[in-house]
DNA sequence: CTTATTTGCACAATCGATGGTGCAAAGACT
DNA sequence: AGTCTTTGCACCATCGATTGTGCAAATAAG
């Protein structure tokens, strides 16, 4: 580490440079100087001067005075999961390019933690909040609506203010079919080969579930209630809850609706550990896009939800004036197995920068 | 998106509610009352009125006075990677368990970019500052040198201030002799049969392919420079050398180490584009752990990276006042085929909120 | 040469929290 | 009762940038 005891130059050693006062400085750093008649010769050496120390305004002297901070804020459940940090990879693009700074937490889908972290964020007189597959978007509402900040819910909606969300009535359809679809017609599957794993009590679920269940009533016949299994959002779970279906019927359903990546997590930890097991009558269906899940050893069909259609049209959403709380419907996209989709990493340039040290 | 006309209570607002002065409210609410000898009365009275008012200090007038932000940054090259979200989701919980607040940002690798994003985080005022996987860690580091910032690398090493990488050396080693022993002795891996893919110019890329070549040499003997191909970070270049390659000899290498889970991607890109080509001689060392990419259908060896234990040691390294600018190494672990280990989202709890709409 | 107008900028209040200083009132002590 | 402490708190400057207002000097108009 390291701390030299250097500081950082203000508009106040500006003016005494300059022989200004420190809000003619002002003006001119921030732009507001033709309004204030600032001549041109003075803004040119204020400006110089400005460029020669450094200077960088405190964003928190300016907040503080203006009550607003530059920083935008998204609260995910995790950052450790493919599809939310592709949220926030989205949405850091689109914040700088405003020319805001992006502030990016967590809240492990537990209420009372998205409270807490969305009023530290609110501490930091945060301009706008993004709310993203919050357990409980109603509740981090009321914490934004008292101190007046702007906010939406992404990925799982809220009653109080615009949602902006995956269709997952229809991502569950499309993914039922593919799998469905999957297995040869003289082999087709049954009402009870098919089964969904993993979700919980949630609006993204319940939809999934929903499209899952209407797509199978109508091809397969049936709709079994013991074929859902809404096992959370935890890995584990997820293999216990495969580990135990094995145990009572001596294999996997042939046919799995997995309900998000990490759940399908959860099959690879039960595969794991029956390493004799081929698994060869199985298809998988997975709710989330990975591209290495994609070239398992068996069927994976995957849904991929549109983050970048989502993010924009939040953006876009957040700054109507009085938007009403409806829900707005993206439509996710079916990946076939065996598919190694570009992401927006693939955007960006790969750099090298020659370097004089080995 | 809503925004209501209402404010937040500042302490003046609780100084007349309560009938005592604005610094005396400052007092008890920010735990410095006692040295200020608050009569317990007068504190536990403002305590409520804070607690109903839900008061909560304005973060910026605070950090204006003292200085200081509460805010730590951290700086990766992306999101969208499951390694860096995983250091993303450590650094977290290491910097919400001391109070403060995380501020998690990305600059693609760019040394421009990363300089001045440090720029930006400094403007508010951060606390400390963690640049992760940095192009140009001491141009960074030259920014906070001038504002006086505390900072330290992370998972590439600069010059100036102390670092705390993989040891990426051994990690290479390791995964070389993995590769090549995961070949039958009956048709072993010959010299030209092993070769490297991605990576550039930087610290992490010169060590993992001395211990490849290392290795080679010491075990098969020879270790021609053909087979180093540091094609950067980016799948579709990583996808053209594989392409590139396939062209000339009419096939893969028999061993591939690949450098990063990005240029794996690349070769899954690849792999799409060849749906008839089994590759069933073929062995996979990927310096980088992804739980699906280790069940694919050949055999993949992976490294996975001690974040908990990089994270955990860069807080201990930043705290100490003049630390010497020296390399700390963690040790990587080798994750064998078919392997499903836990990460830091296992130790979340999975809750479930029973709620009251669908 | 006056009066009106415009130009160019300085002054000072403000945002909310902090912390040094000062000073009454209450209590201790002689 | 008079002096000395201690207690309990108010007052005020401060952090750095913003912004409404005021006012000279320069220029234009008559």
């Amino acid at each position: 580490m390291a701390n030299s005891g250097k500081k950082k130059a203000t508009i106040y050693d500006l003016s005494v440079l300059s022989g200004s006062s420190p809000s003619t400085v002002s003006a001119v750093l921030n732009g507001t100087w033709r309004k204030r008649r600032i001549k041109e010769s003075t803004a040119e050496l204020i400006r110089s001067l400005a460029e020669t120390h450094q200077y960088t305004a405190n964003r928190q002297a300016r907040g503080l005075r203006s009550s607003r901070s530059g920083l935008v804020g998204l609260l995910l459940p995790v950052h450790d999961n493919r599809y939310f940090s592709s949220l926030a990879q989205t949405f850091e693009a689109h914040v700088r390019s405003k020319g805001q700074c992006p502030i990016v937490v967590s809240a492990s889908r537990d209420p009372e933690e998205e409270r807490k972290t969305a009023e530290t964020l609110i501490s930091y007189s945060i301009d706008e909040l993004f709310i993203c597959g919050a357990t409980d978007p109603d509740g981090v509402h009321e914490v934004c609506e008292a101190a007046g900040l702007k906010h939406i819910n992404i990925d799982l909606p809220g009653t109080k203010v615009p949602s902006v969300i995956s269709d997952n009535f229809e991502g569950g359809r499309l993914l039922t079919e593919a799998i469905i679809r999957h297995f040869p017609a003289d082999r087709p599957l049954q009402p009870t080969d098919l089964y969904l794993f993993g979700g919980r009590n949630d609006h993204a679920s319940h939809e999934r579930i929903r499209g899952f269940r209407a797509v199978k009533k109508a091809m397969l016949g049936d709709d079994p209630d013991e074929c859902i299994q809404p096992t959370g959002y935890a890995a584990n779970n997820a293999r216990k809850a495969f580990e135990a279906f094995y145990t009572r019927h001596g294999k996997l359903p042939r046919g799995l609706f997995v309900n998000s990546s990490i759940n399908f997590e959860g099959l690879l930890r039960f595969m794991a550990e029956h390493p004799h097991d081929n698994f060869t009558d199985l298809v998988v269906g997975c709710y989330d896009y990975d591209p290495f899940a994609s070239f398992l050893p068996f069927p994976v069909i995957m849904i991929r939800q549109n983050v970048e259609g989502m993010i924009a049209k939040a953006f876009e959403v957040i700054e109507q004036p009085r938007a009403a709380p409806r829900i707005h419907l993206v439509e996710p996209e079916l990946v076939p197995p065996r598919t190694a989709l570009t992401g927006p990493l693939d955007a960006l340039k790969d750099i090298d920068l020659p370097r004089g040290k080995s």
